[in-house]
DNA sequence: CGCCGTTTTGATAAAACTCAATCATCGTGG
DNA sequence: CCACGATGATTGAGTTTTATCAAAACGGCG
């Protein structure tokens, strides 16, 4: 039964190792998880890799609504026995852990401290979610990528190389902008030395200027 | 115990309706339920008015994240005790039912079904913010202004007078764009007779119109 | 090496913001 | 009851921001 305290700790980290049932599966880069629309049957949790959730019009314009890595929970919509009302994609190759509904519920019906966890978890994703919000309407362009930046390599130490295998139209796609601009923004910024890229990495070199930036 | 399923079977009319201790207080337009950043003690339920959650940086631009009315529920943070992290300013004059943070745990742990209703509640706010995050990113003004005009008048028969008690301003706030931004659409929809206005009541009078501008 | 998807860059247009001035509306107090 | 002031709405002109369209450059991979 400790594996619900798990969950109920909220410690990610620990969430990826769930040592029972479900089911690990690996996903190629551009494979789909599960598509909006479909029934809602199993919540994922990602142990390795990038998976974007997106969401999309009837059309066609879409959205990327989280970027989602080690230790995100994807798929809540199937705590209610619906369909999925995003896409999930995976961005990079990654390595999945899949729970299907039925055993989701009997976990839940076995744990009391489970639906409190589910509650913070509720709490946590509305305020990433309004945090967005606020974001893609307040800011404007640089605002919003710098801040997107800024976030991506923050757990790494200042000066660092990080992995960034986002493409400039999915970066687009999550702030609201075109490849273009996003093209122009980071070559400007290469060109006056507040960021390096590499290959698919990305290097602050002026995190005052860049922070500069973000804030307003 | 009939109040937590009240709560469980998800009806809004309901739930303004809880017979027990919650307290039932007015407010003022423009008065304030809660702060950003002061401690999150209670929940509340709207009964009668609008009421507006809005959402501020730093440098004081804000955001409207919700409109809410009657049948909504404010003020989530206080499941988990922490601060709010929005604003709650009464739209309108407003009756609203508040229940305090110790009482609504009390209830919480009384009840199995009540744990259901709460995530049920979290899938839909976690999809009505999400619709939010598409509509903010991908649409431009005038889609954006059509879509919340005809949501916003959904409810009633066509061709009604509709109360909109909503400065331009906040509408502006609810959907990313400027006083006057909101202003010149709505002076040009009068024009071609799309929509009239009233004292603060709105009436369509080409729903069709409008609903081609709300889809591209 | 050549292809394909991505990125960059430029030119132009559209969308939305800013600033500023004027106009309405409504509640208040004389 | 009317004038006043305050707040909100409108309108115009000019500017900034971002999108669009088009073309060229780049980069990895078979």
């Amino acid at each position: 039964m400790r594996h619900l305290s798990i969950f109920a700790n909220l410690q990610p980290e620990r969430l990826v190792n769930i040592p029972f049932r479900p089911i690990v599966t690996k996903y190629k880069a551009g494979e789909a998880l599960y598509f909006q629309g479909a029934t809602a049957n199993a919540l994922f949790t990602v142990r390795s890799g990038i998976v974007k959730i997106t969401k999309s019009l009837a059309d066609g314009r879409s959205h990327i609504l989280y970027l989602q890595s080690k230790g995100s929970l994807l798929g809540w919509d199937s705590f209610v026995e619906e369909t999925y009302s995003q896409n999930a994609i995976a961005v990079t190759d990654c390595e999945v852990c899949r729970l299907p509904e039925h055993e989701l519920n009997e976990l839940r019906r076995s744990d009391l401290e489970l639906d409190n966890a589910i509650l913070h978890r509720w709490v946590d994703s509305m305020r990433k979610a309004e945090n967005k919000m606020l974001e893609l309407s307040i800011k404007k362009g640089p605002e919003k990528l710098a801040t997107l930046i800024l976030d991506w390599c923050a757990p790494y130490p200042p000066g660092t190389w990080v992995d960034l295998p986002l493409t400039r139209g999915e970066l687009g796609e999550t702030l609201g902008l075109t490849v273009e601009t996003i093209s122009r923004f980071l070559a400007d910024w290469r060109k006056r030395h507040l960021i390096s890229e590499q290959h698919h990495q990305i290097r602050i070199d002026n995190i005052e200027a860049l922070e500069e930036i973000a804030r307003r």
